[in-house]
DNA sequence: TTCATAATGCAACATTGTAGCGTTAACTGT
DNA sequence: ACAGTTAACGCTACAATGTTGCATTATGAA
């Protein structure tokens, strides 16, 4: 219910998996964020749309999809994780958390070309950079409510 | 018990706060090792120093000490708050997360120059730096235990 | 020494995530 | 279209990491 090149369910079916309710559920929710949820926001979503859905099943449809590259992890500042589609090949940008509504936004134009002499003895497998500060939405709110939107 | 400058107990008078057993053990316990600990680990740590101590004193030291300036945090890839002490100013360097033993470096010697142009209508506090791969202790034992140390 | 109160220590609870396991239903082959 | 296999579901229970409330202790100041 959003991308018109692969539908939700070849995604699935192209990595071999089971096209379920579930599964194609959260492909949309993640499709049609433009930031990675949370496994919460995520049921939140499911529930609007009344797509029946369990705790457990959610986790797991979750962490599938990042198996399968589908989707990726980000860990929040909260100790919660975040999850996103994966809209290009290797996943390389830049993450901004929000320090006032807790949301993680994908910066895909921050792609800093690092050069980085590392300690010897370390093998490195990526390199991840994340901005904390104040998003947008929350600037504008910041003289009103102490707490703002966050995307429930 | 290692810093020669100021004391552990100094630190916290200063700041404010009272001088509690717990406390001056904590401080210790972070001064002393190079990267950062888990509330598990400086658990473990009080336990050898047979410093008694409650796990939620524990929590509370260390969120005092992070409210005060004198320890940070860093969120680990398991959902665990890591500590460490505050050498530096503005806390300003790498964090290195190893996939293998979970364990958090501080690269202080990594400190990369952004030039990051963010795009609009965000505001940004700090960058974090976070390089995922394997430490070098972990590196030597690749081929031995597949479940290495790991600081307890 | 005395006193106010910052910190403690305990018990209960909250949140986020996993494990086990019997049941359901998605795909495959006919 | 049907039946069989088994991936995936949906429970329940549990684990790990924190947090809250509150009565008690003991730190630092007068």
């Amino acid at each position: 219910m959003s991308s018109q090149s692969p539908t939700a369910a070849d995604l699935i079916a192209n990595h071999g998996g089971r096209v379920t309710r579930t599964r194609v559920a959260v492909v949309d929710a993640l499709d049609a964020s433009d930031h990675p949820l949370t496994h919460d926001e995520v049921a939140a979503n499911l529930s609007e749309a009344d797509v029946p859905h369990d705790r457990v099943t959610l986790y797991r449809a979750l962490d599938w999809l990042v198996d399968k590259g589908i989707a990726h992890r980000v860990a929040g500042s909260d100790r919660a994780w975040r999850y996103g589609i994966v809209r290009e090949a290797p996943h390389q940008h830049a993450h901004f958390h929000c320090s006032r509504c807790g949301n993680v936004f994908c910066l895909e134009q921050v792609q800093p070309a690092f050069a980085i002499a590392l300690p010897g003895g370390y093998q490195l497998d990526r390199a991840e950079l994340i901005l904390h500060g104040v998003c947008p939405s929350c600037l504008l709110t910041v003289h009103a409510e102490p707490t703002p939107p966050g995307p429930r």
